[in-house]
DNA sequence: AGCAAAGATAAGCACATGGTTATGTTATGA
DNA sequence: TCATAACATAACCATGTGCTTATCTTTGCT
């Protein structure tokens, strides 16, 4: 750019002119009086020094310089435009998007069921459910929320209860009907997950809290909650059942409690935001969850 | 369009930052102190509900809509100041051009030469000459001067005089050597040129003008003056010479005259604008030509 | 020639703009 | 932690802008 540009009231003007096929159309147009259309023409000539209307034809038309730059002008700034409207599309949709990050097993059993329910109540809403290993994953770029289980003193976010847990072992209905009431930990084939998570219970801890004994036989391990799940539901055995997992299957009948006393771990689920003030669909992602942390979705 | 255009003055200053890497040497490169620039990138981003810098990392980088709007607003602009500076550049091309209409005799023989001249003195403007059977050409479409033969009463232009003419006998030196000084018009063949125009002189006119005689023998018939003089030339015959046409041939001695007397008519060379105030090579062309119309080229 | 539509020009006025200076805030690197 | 560079904010002021109304000029048609 040589020159300096031309004030844009007067490009859009001048376009206006051109478009509209005479003055006082595109006065009209851009509601004002037609001298105003005709100074701004008149300045936008004066600015760069070319001819840019006819006005011995009655209604004045675009020279062949005139119609050059009402073509650029209009592609020029619809360039812009069109850019502002997709940046501004883009950040209404990246508003709605959520991304929270939780384990497969919150995931399956505990999520899943609740956004089914969110979507429906509120369905401009996007969640992204982003699954890790772990039952404490990380604040990473691009993650909003963070649904962790602990301890909850973290300090790399604003830290929100969500529910408590409850451990108590849970199998099949028809496995506990070989039993009249109470499964014996004697017979039946326990099910164990393996887990690097230091908070995690296992089947040792639940018999060193409860004083019950069993006989190690026929022990599955798992390496996933979920297949864990999967084989409880199948009469392969016992599992010790978490109620944020396990909870609407035993609701709906698939699992049913073995009898026997549950445990209520000091740890609980907490929902970890970035900060305290999120966006907009963050602040009402949160809402929902806060308002609905257990029980049926 | 659905929303109002920023001013262009927020545009370019946000443009400036994004490519100066900061708002320091944005405002720099524009010769503005840095709040300005601060607040005309702050209120840009008010304008459009978007945020186009990102200010936690110093120095601020622009966002990713920041990018895409920068690209915009490069593209964009830069569109319309290519058309502005295209169209400056073809009106300096046109101004320095002039389209001149005259007959075939008078391009060849009278304007070539001068033009030859003109390019030398004035190399930077481009004459466009456009031959006509006519010895009057009209002020066509296109046609910026017209160099006509006639009365000069025309009312379609501004008329100035060019030169008046002169018509006198002329033939080639080895004919006239055949003669001892004065051609017999009773023995020489005569080279006639057939011409539409009116104003046109004839053998017969002559003779009559000048109480001479001739025997019509041996008479060559041309429709074209150019054809006739290049007979004359080549010693065929005598033809009626014009100053206009033949004086650079008698000047070179590709011709001489017949040792008879010429004629001066009425009727001249005139030089036809469409306006007494053209564009500036116009004038300039005129202003050449109406100091040098006769004579050497 | 007369008339109406279209455009040009001049002058006036409310208000907006586009900086500046002074100062406060924040990120970054040692 | 401290110093510095980079950016933000507030207030002020000169001037420019963007219209408007009134009126004149020019084109095109009957």
């Amino acid at each position: 750019m040589n020159h300096p540009l031309p004030p844009l009231r007067l490009l859009t003007a001048f376009a206006a002119v051109a478009r509209a096929g005479s003055l006082q159309a595109a006065a009209a147009e851009l509601n004002v009086t037609q001298p105003a259309i005709s100074q701004a023409v008149r300045q936008l000539e004066d600015h760069i020094g070319l001819p840019l209307l006819d006005r011995g034809r009655r209604p004045a038309r675009p020279t062949e310089a005139g119609e050059a730059l009402a073509t650029a002008i209009h592609e020029g700034l619809g360039r812009i435009a069109g850019t502002i409207d997709a940046q501004r599309l883009a950040r209404t949709r990246h508003d709605a998007t959520v991304t929270v990050a939780c384990s497969v097993g919150v995931a399956t059993y505990w999520l899943m069921p609740r956004l089914s329910a969110l979507y429906r109540e509120q369905p401009d809403l996007l969640v992204n459910v982003m699954t890790v290993p772990s039952g404490a994953p990380a604040l990473a770029e691009g993650i909003d929320l963070a649904i962790r289980y602990g301890h909850g003193r973290w300090k790399d976010g604003h830290v929100q209860h969500l529910f408590d847990e409850e451990v108590m072992p849970v199998c099949a209905p028809k496995l506990r009907a070989r039993y009249d009431a109470v499964v014996s930990l004697q017979s039946a084939p326990l099910l164990h997950v393996r887990s690097a998570e230091p908070s995690w219970l296992t089947w040792s801890d639940y018999l060193l809290a409860t004083g019950l004994s069993a006989v190690r036989h026929e022990a599955r391990v798992f390496t996933n909650y979920v297949q864990a799940t999967q084989a409880a539901v199948e009469g392969h055995g016992v599992m010790l059942g978490w109620r944020s997992i396990t909870g609407a299957l035993t609701a709906s009948g698939a699992l049913v409690t073995a009898g026997l006393p549950g445990l209520a771990p000091r740890d609980a689920f907490f929902l970890v935001a970035r900060s305290k003030r999120g966006g907009h669909a963050i602040e009402r992602f949160t809402r929902f969850l806060l308002s609905n942390p257990a029980g049926k979705p």
